[in-house]
DNA sequence: TTGACAAGGTTCCATATGGAACTAGTAAGG
DNA sequence: CCTTACTAGTTCCATATGGAACCTTGTCAA
């Protein structure tokens, strides 16, 4: 006889990879949209998470360094513009790059609303460190692709990078 | 004789596209990486903005929604794994659902320290809805991409998601 | 049977975040 | 030259966010 309060069904929990692939199969979602976002953000989410216990860097700073980093002096504008942020949170994160000594600031001669900003030596350094967090977090999470793939993977990011002044606008 | 205070050098502000095309020429950095991420951003922080404004959900909320409606019933914690999010983040997000009547909660019979989520019809109409804002974006952000590159694009991805339990972790 | 440990989710609270307001500077037109 | 409109960036402040602590429930070994 069944003890009326025993309960032998047993709940199955879904992994992550289980929800995804059901989910995929929903009609008409954006499916290429869901998988860029999900990838990127657990490319970003831990790549983000290790630079700030590591090096004490927020998002916003550790962008704002690259982005000086790889293009060279930039403006505060031009920096939300590139990385779609507000102003005032670049604003900051360019304030605690400046205490921390990663950067240096001069006003533009040309129109002294502008900041203009450049990296210093120990704000490269950094750069230096937190890219190889990143190359590493890239080459794990695109290891499935074979070197062909990563050739036509390069191909279409391409294709949509040239498109960018479509899609690339302040929200 | 020039005036020495004047200033005819006028500072060429770059576009975003003139830094991203000049960033990526940089060597070393995580070429796919950094456009999967920078198209991801201008995908989703737009969608968001987006859904915000028009239904006050948070994209907390949202994706709670998203997985509810294309997966079906769920823990918080199957959510907070799928999603890459902190627990109280998507506590808070379902408690705001709750108080909308988007979802609703039963105890898991099997381990009551489980909640089962679903979602209320209200919550299905809403995330058709969003979905749409979802499908645009996507559109527009995808359409420089022939049918062939569409299909390439979603191999590419398929086999990244075949091995996303190699990267779908807490962080 | 009991105690230690872990799991699932909630609550706390210090700090981060971002929309709006603000300030200083620039440009165009009358 | 003055006025108006706009730009670039800073500051304000209400609210969002997330790590840690906590509570309840479940599991397991001694």
């Amino acid at each position: 006889m069944n003890d009326r309060f025993d309960d032998t069904a047993e709940s199955h929990v879904a992994t992550p990879k289980e929800i995804l692939d059901k989910v995929l199969l929903y009609p008409n979602i954006d499916r290429d949209g869901l998988r860029l976002s999900l990838w990127s953000g657990f490319y970003t989410g831990p790549v983000f998470a290790q630079i700030e216990q590591r090096f004490g860097l927020y998002r916003d700073e550790n962008n704002v360094l690259f982005a000086l980093a790889t293009y060279g002096q930039l403006t505060a504008k031009s920096i939300c513009e590139f990385l779609g942020r507000p102003k005032n949170s670049i604003s900051r994160a360019i304030d605690r790059l400046l205490k921390k000594g990663l950067i240096h600031t001069e006003v533009d001669p040309g129109d002294r609303r502008r900041v203009l900003l450049t990296i210093e030596p120990a704000g490269r350094d950094l750069h230096e460190q937190t890219l190889k967090i990143h190359k590493e977090r890239e080459a794990h999470m695109l290891r499935s692709l074979t070197p062909v793939e990563r050739t036509a993977l390069d191909s279409i990011l391409s294709k949509l990078i040239d498109d960018a002044d479509s899609w690339i606008e302040t929200f």
